[in-house]
DNA sequence: AGTAAATTACGCACCTTTTTGTAACCACGA
DNA sequence: TCGTGGTTACAAAAAGGTGCGTAATTTACT
């Protein structure tokens, strides 16, 4: 599936990065192991089909590993690889890059600092 | 001005960084002041449209600085603000984690490395 | 001299391609 | 029948490309 013809690792990256899903199940994920139906729990916005393309494309990626339990209502568990909690304190860099740029340029004037500070709280 | 209502940091640099062009147009104002035309040469596959998207959208990200010089035929440059400085090895570190697990067999393929780059038969 | 074309960095309208959502279906066994 | 994880077909939406128009000035041709 990742017939990527890119000559940079940042574009192969990105491109498996890129859109909404990758990084959110990257972070439920990071809490520990997960099952299909957890995953669309912990994020009800998702869709059946996206959850199982990006889980298919995390895999694909080395990112996330697939463990498939034979059983009655089949029981399949996803968690990160060690290559995936590798990539959680790269992603979590971003996110504090984001925080602080925004920062710098986000209080135009006497707006209620700690309004802000509340809105913007991290996921951790 | 980046009027994002997105709860999570991380979710809203992805967004800001997800797609082919954010990256590699940081890459190529990483070397210093670029024009319009210039970043088209850089990028000769990106059009004139998606250019002035990305840029727009980077400029308000606070990423990208944007200076317009009187006179014709008008004159802009573009060059990374620090925030944008300061986003660059955190790109790259992704880059570098990349290239490293795609080392470290993280592919389960049933083929060497080698065989999977020239064949493009994987999993489909 | 007069006209035309090129230049630069866009905006806009239209159209195609890619991605994502919706909903239905499959299999299995309690 | 329900719940599990997954697939498929079709529709909607988003992303992206093409080409034309704009500005004020210089150059190129006639």
């Amino acid at each position: 599936m990742k017939t990527l013809v890119s000559r940079c690792p940042i574009e192969e990256v990105m491109q498996m990065l890129s859109g909404r899903w990758p990084t959110l199940l990257i972070y439920y994920l990071k809490q520990g192991t997960k099952r299909f139906s957890d995953l669309r729990r912990d994020n009800p916005t998702i869709s059946h089909k996206m959850l199982t393309l990006e889980l298919r494309k995390l895999e694909d990626a080395g990112i996330v590993e697939r463990s498939e339990f034979e059983g009655y209502p089949l029981r399949v568990e996803y968690q990160l690889t060690p290559a995936g909690h590798r990539l959680v304190p790269l992603i979590d860099a971003l996110g504090d890059w984001w925080e602080t740029t925004s920062d710098t340029s986000a209080h135009p004037g006497s707006m209620d600092a700690e309004a802000a500070v509340s809105n913007t709280a991290s996921r951790d």
